[in-house]
DNA sequence: TATGATAAAGGACATATGTCCCTTTTTGAT
DNA sequence: ATCAAAAAGGGACATATGTCCTTTATCATA
């Protein structure tokens, strides 16, 4: 992670993010903006945070690898996504690895201004409950549903999360995630067993797939699937 | 759950758990006292919730039951817990199913006495977001160890975390989870498989058992069993 | 004391999933 | 254009775990 002086960049996230309105203005002064780059990894482990991030720009995930060295899990973050802010409420260890998927840029403001803010602006602090709120309901959804359900149902919720818009209107019926390797370290299981469900999938009618590229040919086959379970 | 009125226990809890603090006077004043007998479903999936409750005594559980009607995870807590937090900030309806395991007693607080507290008063903004931030925490490692860990290392890792006191001292060499059935759905497996790891175990010298009550023989293989890692 | 409910214990079998490995295709850097 | 590395695809096999069922022990209560 680079230090870029960039007034012009700076300002124009400021203005995307409402920092102003988030932060009093000594805290906003002391705001700096930061590059990633692609594969860059961003913190790891068992690393000292004494920063709170603001993802403004690109893609981050998130994933822990086990000792063995085998396995992760993970979840991607996009703007606005926040760094930092359980390692600075409880004082703890970064706790999963965090690493650019693209090239992009951070804010960065030291906890130590936060304390600070904290007693002067309830919004910060509305905002950090917020943030944190949000994590836990996802993290508590997606483990209930990895503790619940087997690799099928999983797949059709991830990939409804990716079809659906949230909100059951189709959002687009061709997409493609990053890599096969990857859909299956989200959805937890081996990329030798994705193939094996998507190909039951495929033979049940539900998504054509071709060389990593998957369509959906029959949404609602996949709802059932799903049996009311959406990622996030 | 039946609302009680016992001003000298009300102010027992009050003061146990420092609820004077937490609250300005006109919340205080807003603390209604409940009872909760031993068995009861206190709330359900989808049940919508407009009253903040803190146990302040006895034991609750919970737990999801998937679609199916098997298989269910859960949780144990016991005072101070709150229950409510996340679906007072976001505004959803109840998640988890929440079951009481003994008798005991409840503290409600209208959400929309809450949203005034917000306003005036920090220290509670705080106080919710330390213990939501803790919530994340906790099921973050959980979440974590289950997706990454086989059986055999959560099992460790549950009993270490009821047998070591955190601190690495030993706290007591035998114990009795309620019920090894209660176990199973804690550690996220079924009854017949968690019966099967127990007696390898006990094969392996790690522990002895008779009829559901566990004595732990060898700490340091159990630890190494847990492969580093512990409950919560 | 008898009786029924519940927990513990484990056999037998089915299934889900992981590991290892090999082949083909695609992609990206030189 | 060429070549190496990454990704897709899948066979063969091992293992973890679930389901179903039977037996035995325990405990509360009629």
């Amino acid at each position: 992670m680079r230090k870029l002086s960039d007034p012009t960049l700076f300002r124009e996230y400021a203005t995307a993010f409402d920092f102003d309105n988030i932060f009093s203005s000594a805290s906003f002064d002391a705001l700096e903006l930061y590059e990633m780059k692609q594969g860059e990894v961003l913190w790891e482990k068992n690393d000292t945070l004494d920063h709170l991030y603001f993802l403004v720009d690109g893609k981050i995930k998130i994933h822990t690898s086990s000792a063995g060295g085998n396995g992760l899990i993970l979840r991607f973050k996009n703007p606005l996504a926040v760094i930092g802010d359980v390692e600075y409420v409880k004082g703890t260890d970064v706790f999963h690895t965090v690493e650019a998927v693209t090239d992009g840029h951070l804010m960065k403001i030291p906890f130590a201004r936060l304390r600070q803010e904290e007693k002067e602006n309830t919004a910060f602090l509305h905002f950090l409950l917020e943030v944190i709120t949000h994590k836990f309901y996802t993290e508590a959804h997606a483990s209930t549903l990895n503790m619940l359900y087997n690799t099928d149902v999983r797949l059709a919720s991830y990939l409804l999360s990716l079809t659906d818009d949230g909100k059951g209107s189709l959002f687009h019926e061709e997409m493609r995630p990053e890599t096969l390797k990857e859909t299956a370290e989200v959805i937890g299981t081996s990329y030798r067993h994705l193939n094996r469900v998507l190909r039951d999938f495929e033979d049940e009618g539900i998504l054509e797939k071709h060389r990593g590229i998957i369509k959906i040919t029959d949404i609602d086959l996949l709802r059932q699937k799903a049996e009311g379970n959406i990622y996030e």
